[in-house]
DNA sequence: ATATAAGATTAGGCAGGGCTAAACTCAATA
DNA sequence: TATTGAGTTTAGCCCTGCCTAATCTTATAT
């Protein structure tokens, strides 16, 4: 039991740069650029060289100038145990406090550095122990630990494939609010019917025989797997 | 709809000054002085003197060297916002997360910092708008009106009075752990048998004609009202 | 009327985080 | 190989809050 794991998350900051750099390096080989945290940050690039250093005194990061930052083992944890957080909350707030998908991203990230871990698993009970939130991302356990994540892009799905809607990305709210009314949400069932090379659209058709054609960014936001 | 309305607190500091000042300011004719609020928020009095010039800069307090500070119109508002959070989140940490006495008062200290005005409303409409928290506190409205609290400390109370509790002071966990398992909590009536001058201790007698002799700390965290 | 102590204020610092502007790396292209 | 520009880092500054030490004020007691 370390330090940090204690009762609350380091300096809110500091979280939110652990949670930007494991996010961004999912899909960049493990290594977080300055200029990509500070894109999702919106903070100077130079604030980040800047925390990164920070971080890795810490033990949070491995650093290297002028090539990014890579989680150590705790930093991943306390990564983790933030995501879990912030996606306890966002299913609280949905499912309890009547937000609809707009605003609850918002909320969830201010609260998240504000609770204890004893708040979040109260709510984890409250909420039956949910291991997806309602966008479909995976909640990490308890004890770090996170699914798998084997869905891929609506966009790159072989057209005649039958996928179910496994998440869909939550940065974008007005897309979100889009989905949501067309209920395309986790869970769904959709037919490939198209893809087509040219423009990205991706036409499907729900088990209702309703056919949507998307765009690109949508069919980039919708995540699917062919279980 | 002035600047500090918008959604959050203005810094979380400043909001903790402002309750303080607010808390204090009840029992002193409207001013609370430097060492006060030093004492309460555990900070030194030099960081009070300094944050209660920067308050006036803001326009949330007056303030005249020397000799303390007393809330603006605008101070109160924003002072009773929070008042109204805290103990809505108490309320919900309460009833909803099974948080006990002890636990909830931190918690919420920290959540009140972190919450929108709509989560507070929320919250507020899922705990079907509560008037008083657990602790027989009453919750501001929305608008920033208050009851106004005509109840007395317990050592205050005449021999021979029947008097119902109405509140217990939230600051002494340990206190509020010793009434609970008593069971002496708001909306409790007692008769007060006796009153000790002496040593402030007093014996009071429940509808179970069961005796409790309560000593002076004790005695001046309970209040009660003759209704 | 004055001395004194309690309380309050100023001065001078420190750490966390953020920003801009200027300087540096490094990889890609001419 | 030499140049160049995107991306990074450094330097220097700002603001919020907090702290200690030193210096007032003020009220009270003689």
């Amino acid at each position: 039991m370390n330090d940090l794991s204690e009762t609350r998350s380091p300096s809110s900051s500091v979280g939110d740069y652990l949670k930007a750099v494991w996010e961004l390096a999912v899909d960049s080989g493990g290594t977080a650029s300055t200029k990509g945290v500070a894109a999702r940050l919106s903070v100077s690039p130079a604030s980040v060289s800047n925390m990164f250093a920070r971080l890795q005194e810490m033990g949070l990061v491995r650093y290297e100038r002028y090539r990014g930052a890579t989680l150590t083992e705790r930093g991943r944890e306390e990564a983790l145990r933030l995501v879990r957080r912030h996606r306890l909350i966002e299913t609280f707030l949905l499912e309890h406090l009547g937000y609809d998908w707009q605003e609850v991203h918002d909320e969830a990230e201010r609260l998240e550095h504000a609770v204890s871990d004893g708040f979040t698993e109260r709510l984890a009970e409250l909420l039956g122990h949910p291991d997806h939130d309602p966008h479909g991302d995976p909640i990490p356990s308890a004890e770090g630990s996170l699914e798998v994540d084997d869905s891929m892009a609506l966009s790159q799905v072989v057209a005649g494939r039958r996928v179910r809607i496994s998440k869909v990305r939550d940065e974008d709210a007005a897309m979100l609010d889009y989905l949501g009314d067309r209920n395309l949400v986790p869970g769904r069932w959709l037919r490939v019917r198209e893809v087509r090379e040219l423009d990205g659209v991706v036409v499907v058709e729900d088990e209702e025989a309703e056919v949507y054609a998307l765009g690109d960014p949508l069919a980039r936001s919708i995540f699917v797997r062919n279980d």
